[in-house]
DNA sequence: CGTCCCCTTGAGCAGAATCAAGCCTAGTGG
DNA sequence: CCACTAGGCTTGATTCTGCTCAAGGGGACG
């Protein structure tokens, strides 16, 4: 990882780099939708692993989306903890808040080094008007809607063991469906107290849980690599049907 | 309350009567939008306290907003356990996901009567082409999302004490934009097994909190009314900051 | 070589769940 | 009109899950 301190130079990188995706797992856009994006689109930049690209409560205009990397959407509370929202893929809308209000209810992390597509927040109207753009977007929300969802009902309901089970299960389901799982492994470098602040559990004992997950054969997670061993017994034990995700909408 | 067994005839409500409301905490329509508005209404219902409209896992087209009253959101998960997502209000959007999938994640449960205004999910498309519309569907979206981000850090990250509290503050702040509390107090038709389901406590736990908060003089909840006693201690208990919801968008 | 950060482990404690029983109220039927 | 019943509220006793505190270990970087 590349310390947000060092400061090398970014690469400059061209817009028309951000192509739209066919056959990861994206719904294809039409021949008069694509020249719209690509109007609309701005610049794509690069942020280092570590970088906060969006601050909790400090005013910011970026509306973007990620391309590759992966990032952390997490909220500070008053009482200092931290709780992760949700880690961002590929693909996954940034800073839609940014349209509608001003100051961001969350701050947005990078975990690797990522690339992103920026957008011009003031042309989001014009998007909304292009027919079947805004019906992406919505459909677009609600899937997110229920991700979120989903979330919060396996931590609120659930025991630790579960809830652990269905982030893993829920970010592998996620990360496959973008072909960037290899087999029933992945990469996943979070540590471990951003993964206790995910699921709601201290790093103790979060990590108390994972060495049980080990020992029983379910999954391991080291140096970084999230390696699941059975992937029946963790879908079960994950107590979520397992999500049948559609084919999602990419703006 | 009326049992739904007893089935009393529904009164039929004529589609005008659900008028989109000024002054209270709503965005007002363009004439034009409100035309659309009218053209896309299909009926006016009624359900009783109890009555379950949408239920998860059960193919349903319904897509509405409820206009009195109040319901519940919630998740059954698979080990039996409920999450209550949300409390759902008048105003609200109930059942977008049905334009995008068959099976409903969730159930939607009325607390009271409620009434309801029904859309039709095939024009959904042309409803998004409508300028403006697309755009409210967009904030209304955005601001639910933060609405079940804010439940989900509180749960999962503070103490059952204050994201008891929290939830709330949360309720009193939502009914009071919408002119639905009167002074410090409201009414919460809920029992303290949905209330426990929605903070994801025991009731028996939940009982022992609600005992402490009342006898420390911050709010009561009996006979379906809550009480707040001391809103600035209420506030400060609960993690999140004084939520500067702006006025929402009404589809 | 030292420092810092993160992971790991143990011991003890507290918050929340479970189990179990009594009570109150509203609705039901005799 | 009253006894009966069921569901939900209240409470106590006990168990266990998960948190706090504290200390040791290991790797990356300066």
């Amino acid at each position: 990882m590349i310390a947000a301190a060092s400061t090398p130079r970014k690469p400059k990188i061209p817009c028309r780099e951000c192509r739209h995706r066919s056959g990861v797992g994206f719904k294809d856009l039409l021949p008069r939708q694509l020249d719209f994006m690509n109007a609309f689109k701005e610049s794509h930049e690069v942020a280092w692993a570590g970088e906060i690209i969006i601050r909790q409560g400090q005013p910011s205009r970026l509306l973007c989306t990620l391309y590759s990397g992966l990032a952390v959407k997490y909220r500070t509370l008053s009482t200092g903890k931290r709780q992760v929202l949700t880690v961002v893929m590929p693909g996954d809308l940034i800073g839609l808040e940014s349209v509608y209000t001003d100051l961001p209810s969350h701050s947005i992390e990078a975990l690797t080094d990522i690339t992103y597509c920026v957008f011009s927040p003031s042309k989001w109207k014009e998007l909304l008007s292009v027919p079947d753009l805004a019906d992406r977007v919505c459909e677009l929300q609600v899937l997110e809607q229920r991700h979120i969802e989903d979330r919060f009902a396996s931590v609120a309901a659930c025991s630790a063991r579960r809830s652990v089970a269905h982030f893993i299960i829920e970010l592998y389901d996620r990360l496959r469906r973008r072909r960037l799982a290899r087999g029933h492994s992945f990469s996943l470098p979070l540590t471990n107290q951003q993964f206790a602040d995910a699921v709601g559990l201290t790093t103790v004992h979060l990590h108390r849980i994972l060495r049980g997950l080990r020992e029983d054969g379910i999954f391991t997670h080291e140096h970084r690599q999230l390696v699941i061993h059975d992937l029946e017994r963790l879908r079960e034990l994950a107590c979520a049907p397992s999500p049948l995700d559609e084919i999602r909408p990419l703006i």
